[in-house]
DNA sequence: CGTTGTGAAATAATTCACAGCA
DNA sequence: TGCTGTGAATTATTTCACAACG
């Protein structure tokens, strides 16, 4: 009797990973492939084979030896694992620049997400349309959480809003925010913030940039 | 004699959370605080102390032991070790929601990044303005990354364009580059990709609500 | 004093290498 | 034969704990 365990204790690394591996099962499926082996799965997710064998090894045993991975099977596993069976609703508070295009980002709901409000402080933002979503009142925020069921929140406003809004959907509910304000929240532990900071990002590729021209030759170092 | 070294190997997990340190240090020079500990630092980067005594510890010793870290002195340190003393230029390629998004970002200039050009692919954004960028061919693309002295691209276009995109980049000299499409790109090993993907980081965000939601006591497993 | 800087210990993640199986 | 699944080895990162020092 095999138990389809939802495996306890997934390395934080891997469950990053998971994403990955299930973009690139969509893509191979939707061009027509059945199977796959660790090797073409780590090419099309941009990691290496021994991981993704590593990784897969921790939600059980879905391959075939000789053979490698049914791509539907394995794709619909690991969406079971991430709970990714029914789309999660997600609000966008902060209707500027940035949550509109995520408002208006067609990519969301082949991913498992769906926008379910988008909110702002800002009177002359309400009751305009982003992307489909006509942007209500940050007043209403608890209201929208509540009725909508919402789990999942996006805080796409300037820095110095962010902490208020954080403190407003933890109030409200809310135990997962992604946080795209350059700032850094401070949340109860039992709320889970993921960070996405773009100008940090660029930074880290500078560092790498600014090194590589101030030392070009390093090849024998590294041997 | 102390050298100034250009510290040689910093690990990734330390350079990734300089520009952390930078974004909280200048936070913290223009509240006006001269001298921090590494506690405090620690607070307004998110991070803990222990971690950010290490982290320093790899780029010289420039603290004052019982007094703490001067804000102004640090934050020069770290902005010269992320080779931040000027502006990294950078080109956006996809002038769609996101490109423009970026291209409108005001907070870019105070991290040490300057948007030289927008490029896109349609013929109609081509000559569109989007943040006070003039939006150009996408033809144009070596010229720009040539003239501009351009070495960082981010890539904001659809999945579907975004690896003939990262070629081009590629053969005009790039050598980092920043992807938000959902897609893995292919790029020589000289070339540094970073990747942005925030339907994986809600997926992730998804992945523990999905699990504290299955198994609402784990408490006692934790200890 | 109070806080840094750092070896040493603990933990986590990756890579290796190959037995085991279809 | 070819590829998975996995222990073991390696490497990276975090955490601890405290001597050193302004």
């Amino acid at each position: 009797m095999t138990i389809l365990r939802s495996p306890a204790g997934i390395p934080d690394a891997t469950v990053a990973r998971l994403p990955l591996y299930l973009r690139a099962l969509d893509e191979l499926a939707e061009r027509g492939t059945d199977v796959c082996s660790s090797e073409h799965l780590a090419t099309a997710a941009g990691v290496n084979s021994a991981i993704v064998r590593k990784d897969l090894s921790h939600l059980g045993s879905y391959g075939t030896r000789g053979v490698g991975y049914d791509v539907r099977f394995l794709a619909g596993h690991i969406a079971t694992v991430v709970g990714q069976t029914q789309p999660w609703p997600v609000v966008i508070v902060g209707a500027g620049h940035l949550g509109s295009a995520l408002a208006a980002y067609q990519g969301f709901g082949a991913r498992g997400v769906k926008v379910a409000a988008v909110v702002d402080a800002d009177p002359d933002l309400v009751g305009t349309v982003v992307g489909g979503h006509e942007v209500r009142s940050i007043d209403t925020l608890s209201d929208v959480i509540e009725h909508g069921e919402v789990s999942l929140a996006i805080i796409a406003t300037p820095p110095a809003a962010a902490q208020s809004v954080a403190d407003a959907l933890v109030a409200a509910g809310i135990t997962s925010i992604l946080n795209f304000a350059p700032t850094a929240l401070q949340v109860p532990d039992a709320v889970d913030l993921r960070q996405v900071d773009v100008a940090a990002e660029l930074q880290i590729l500078g560092y790498h940039a600014h090194r590589r021209q101030a030392e070009p030759a390093e090849e024998a170092v590294l041997s």
